[in-house]
RNA sequence: GGCCUUAUCGUCUAACGGUUUAGGACGUGACCCUCUCAAGGUCGAAAUACGGGUUCGAUUCCCGUUAAGGCUACCA
């Protein structure tokens, strides 16, 4: 139980969930159910001014409907709660002073405006921007006056002078960064709140996070986190740094240049096995050749030392692919209650239903290709193209098909093989090819020169529609 | 600009010093299958950024160059 592994999900409630978020979370949520362990979902929402309304509820719902689901978050206290950090104020600001009475940290009174200034001179004079630490030296006793008095601070971090400071990342190996590069960072901002700096390491450690998997873009505060972790004299977690997702140009993954948001993916169609198994594979792989896994495969398979330490571009192609192989995968039940919400006929036969689904299913992309698709099981085609018309009728046509209709009628078995040898015993008769039957045959049934196997289609459709469309159509191709 | 990270086909990646004419997948080209469209099958084009080392031997280790990305906030 004390070794068991405890990780955690911490997005900021700014909007919807970016798929990168997703693929941290599925990684977090893999690494912790390989390992028997914990995944945690805690709300980061120390920036007051950033916070969308509806953004969690909306986080929540989405990484449920993937499929990485929480065990402890801020519904299922699992007694290190609670899990949104607008709720731990008081920690937070606990720490920070436990910070100053150790000496590691300090008041600052700069404002706003003075801040600017001093990062405008050192832009102007080429230098790298940092706090100038005006304030590292106002005593206690001062700080504590001109608090009294109503001055507003900050509480900055006090970072060592000289030296420098390396960790070990279990994805990037050994990293090491001087205390020079590092900035007096703000730990408690004037409002009141903590940084992310100060609440992700406060959190991390009172929650019993034995791993940090995030994003690499957080790779550079690393060190500030260590030097809380030192000054707390707590226990540094294992720290993994996972590759950037990128945009096609190889910049950060980010809007403008296409969706971002899983639920975009979602609206679009996109199961979400499919996206599952797609972004685990953004820098993951089994080692060997698959590339179809499912949710379980991937939870007993992933590990962090198969992580690759590169950026990786969100390639929609693969995705779509992916897509298609999930949906060839599924059963017609499972399939049928995708599309159904979105048909827009009443099924008044289910097992017909479902056999038109297993019918149109591998010739499926998204679910919803199927509405497009499937029209003219439902109900006769409303209108035949002149030009395709033109293109497989021939003058003698109409006498053929109406012909066709005949045998088809006069069929005790209306299966496909049958149906099958009643053509091309039509065709032989005739003398012509088969094909100079079947093209103006499936026009006639479904409008359309692309579809599923004529015959099993036909089978489908049943021999009254079948003979009645026949006919129709006859009369129709009279007049061409 | 500074710091950090990264670098194999267009893209995702395999190879953890030699079994490699660098393998697979998406995409792409040709062909096969075939009643159309898909699916499927076969074959093809396509990569170790560059330069130095280390080594009997480097995609693999080291250094440099270049390029790309991240960070550089009282944002996360």
């Amino acid at each position: 139980m004390e070794n068991q592994v405890r990780v955690r999900f911490a997005p900021s409630p700014t909007g919807y969930l970016h798929i990168g978020g997703l693929r941290t979370a599925l990684y977090n949520y893999l690494f912790a159910k390989h390992f028997g362990g914990k995944f945690i979902l805690r709300i980061e929402d120390t920036d007051q001014s950033r916070k969308v309304e509806g953004a969690v509820e909306n986080v929540i719902k989405t990484l449920k409907w993937a499929g990485v689901d929480y065990d402890e978050g801020l519904d299922r206290d699992g007694g290190y709660g609670p899990y949104v950090q607008s709720q731990r104020l008081e920690l937070y600001r606990k720490y920070a002073q436990e910070l100053i009475s150790k000496d590691k940290a300090y008041y600052c009174f700069c404002t706003s405006e003075r801040l600017q200034e001093v990062r405008q001179k050192q832009l102007t004079a080429k230098l790298s921007t940092s706090y100038d630490r005006l304030c590292r030296n106002v005593s206690r006793e001062e700080a504590e006056r001109r608090i009294a008095a109503g001055e507003q601070c900050v509480i900055r971090m006090k970072i060592p002078l000289e030296g420098e400071l390396s960790f070990d990342d279990v994805i990037r190996g050994k990293v090491t960064i001087s205390h020079k590069m590092i900035d007096d960072q703000v730990l408690i901002k004037s409002d009141g709140f903590p940084t992310y700096h100060l609440a992700v390491v406060v959190d991390d450690h009172l929650m019993g996070i034995t791993h940090v998997i995030r994003g690499e873009e957080w790779l550079s505060s690393v060190p500030k986190h260590i030097l809380l972790y030192n000054y707390f004299r707590w226990q540094v977690p294992m720290l993994a740094h996972l590759p950037l997702l990128l945009n096609p140009d190889k910049s950060k993954l980010s809007k403008r240049q296409g969706d971002v948001a899983v639920e975009d993916y979602r609206a679009k169609g996109y199961l979400k096995e499919a996206i599952v198994n797609f972004i685990a594979f953004l820098g993951w792989n089994p080692g060997d050749e698959r590339e179809i896994f499912f949710m379980e495969q991937l939870v007993q398979e992933f590990t962090l030392d198969r992580v690759g330490k590169s950026g990786a571009v969100f390639n929609i192609e693969k995705l779509k692919w992916l897509n298609q192989q999930h949906i060839k995968l599924k059963s017609n039940e499972e399939l049928a209650q995708l599309i159904k919400p979105h048909f827009q006929f009443a099924i008044s036969d289910e097992s017909y239903f479902l056999k038109v689904i297993g019918l149109l299913k591998e010739r499926l992309s998204f679910p919803n290709d199927f509405i497009e698709m499937s029209g003219y099981f439902f109900r006769d085609p409303e209108f035949i193209e002149e030009a395709e018309m033109r293109k497989y009728f021939e003058p003698e046509t109409h006498s053929q098909l109406k012909l066709l209709a005949d045998r088809f009628e006069a069929l005790l078995e209306f299966s496909h093989t049958s149906i099958e040898a009643a053509l091309r015993q039509l065709a032989e008769e005739l003398q012509i090819k088969p094909t100079k039957l079947i093209h103006p045959t499936r026009l006639a049934l479904s409008g359309r020169t692309i579809g599923p196997g004529l015959f099993e289609m036909i089978e489908l459709l049943g021999k009254e529609t079948v003979v009645r469309r026949l006919r129709r159509a006859v009369e129709k191709f009279r007049a061409v």
